[in-house]
DNA sequence: ACCTGAACACCGTTCAAGT
DNA sequence: ACCTGAACACCGTTCAAGT
């Protein structure tokens, strides 16, 4: 019954193209999207493909790889434009939010993303190579620059995780009386953000404060420098 | 030949006890130390304990259960006590070192617990309820407590996981042609850093510009209700 | 070059049987 | 109550056979 609808392809070369490293990265960020993290096996993305398993292996080099092709997927969606014409802090903020949109549109593949390594491919280092060259002209010092951007990389990182963690995680319920602090700033965090989710309004505290923090730096070093 | 210094223990309930919640704990965090990530299966961890994997069953639920147990063995070494008796910006300085410490002592453990939620533990929101309390004292607005200790632990989350990143992921060798600035910028990190590692570095830059950009909020916050 | 199909060495989890 | 042992339904990966 599930045979009927496999493919009925014999083996041996296909005539046409069935499989490319492409084409199998994106028909993975749609099973990771569509079943998480848990759901995404090599199985059911072949599955996906209408193909063997083992077929997979003549264009990638494993599962490892396979994750390696959607982070690059996903990471071509962080714009990094801003660098171009505006001034460095804005620009740092306008990436910032592009860097979480882009994780943030692919929930299930965040905790999978950020466990990995990023690739050391030369797409990511281009992305890089804009951020730095923006931040020197900008008059910050050369051997700051980078240890600065991963700082502010963490942080996106570290809130895109905390944005999958379940809403309710932390609820006081049943705990009011042995945690009285907690429980009272649950709750007003609660009402003054209504339904808008919390991870958001953390990412934008921290953002501006590490964005506050960094001008004052760069001011200060400006400072010193005149 | 490995059978041989497996345990002859017949089936049925053991004299004494072998098993426990806690023990099986810490046998987990000390094979994910030893084994790495990859390495750590129910399989491997009933061996450590010279059992069944089937007997793991009868103390936690699973998988899952068992890391969760580790997460509360590693954040039980985050701590908090600097709040009791320091101004909250220098409490919170501390506090955030002594958790990205907890989780730097045992790597392969970092990934696994970013990616996991909180549980939301008594011990884990009495932690909480100490950082809140102190905040609160110190005159920040009840309803933005939250949202900037999350911001914070997003911080030292995204910093250890990058801490766990290999050193030499980005290096441009080959390519600095095609992205001087950034060839150029690594090269100067390289030389201000000599042996230690950059993810340190980025640590203390960030968690600086964080808690800067913190103290003048709340120092703005003040300004106005007086 | 690139597919299928069979095979390998594992997984996590369940559950009856046994003490 | 809590162990063993057998079993189940999967995993990721390799490789010969086939076109």
């Amino acid at each position: 019954m599930a045979e009927v609808d496999r493919p009925a392809r014999r083996a041996g070369r296909p005539r046409t193209t069935v499989l490319t490293r492409d084409l199998i990265a994106h028909a993975a960020l749609r099973l990771l999207d569509e079943s998480g993290a848990d759901g995404f096996t090599m199985a059911r993305l072949a599955q996906a493909l209408r193909v063997r398993p083992s077929a997979l292996y003549n264009h990638v080099e494993g599962k490892e790889d396979v994750i390696a092709a959607v982070r690059e997927l996903v990471s071509d969606r962080i714009d990094v434009d801003a660098f171009a014409d505006e001034p460095w802090d804005a620009a740092m903020l306008a990436w910032a939010r592009s860097y979480r949109v882009a994780f943030a549109a692919h929930p299930p593949t965040i905790a999978l993303l950020a466990t990995l390594p990023l690739t050391g491919a030369l797409r990511t280092m281009r992305m890089y190579d804009t951020v730095v060259a923006a931040m020197v002209r900008a008059g910050w010092p050369e051997q700051e620059v980078l240890p600065t951007i991963v700082a502010v990389e963490s942080f996106i990182l570290g809130s895109a995780l905390d944005a999958i963690a379940p809403a309710d995680m932390f609820d006081p319920a049943g705990a009011e009386a042995e945690v009285p602090a907690f429980a009272s700033a649950y709750r007003a965090r609660a009402r003054s953000l209504g339904n808008a989710p919390p991870a958001d309004a953390a990412f934008e505290i921290g953002l501006r404060a590490l964005l506050d923090g960094l001008r004052d730096r760069h001011a200060r070093l400006h400072a010193e420098s005149s």
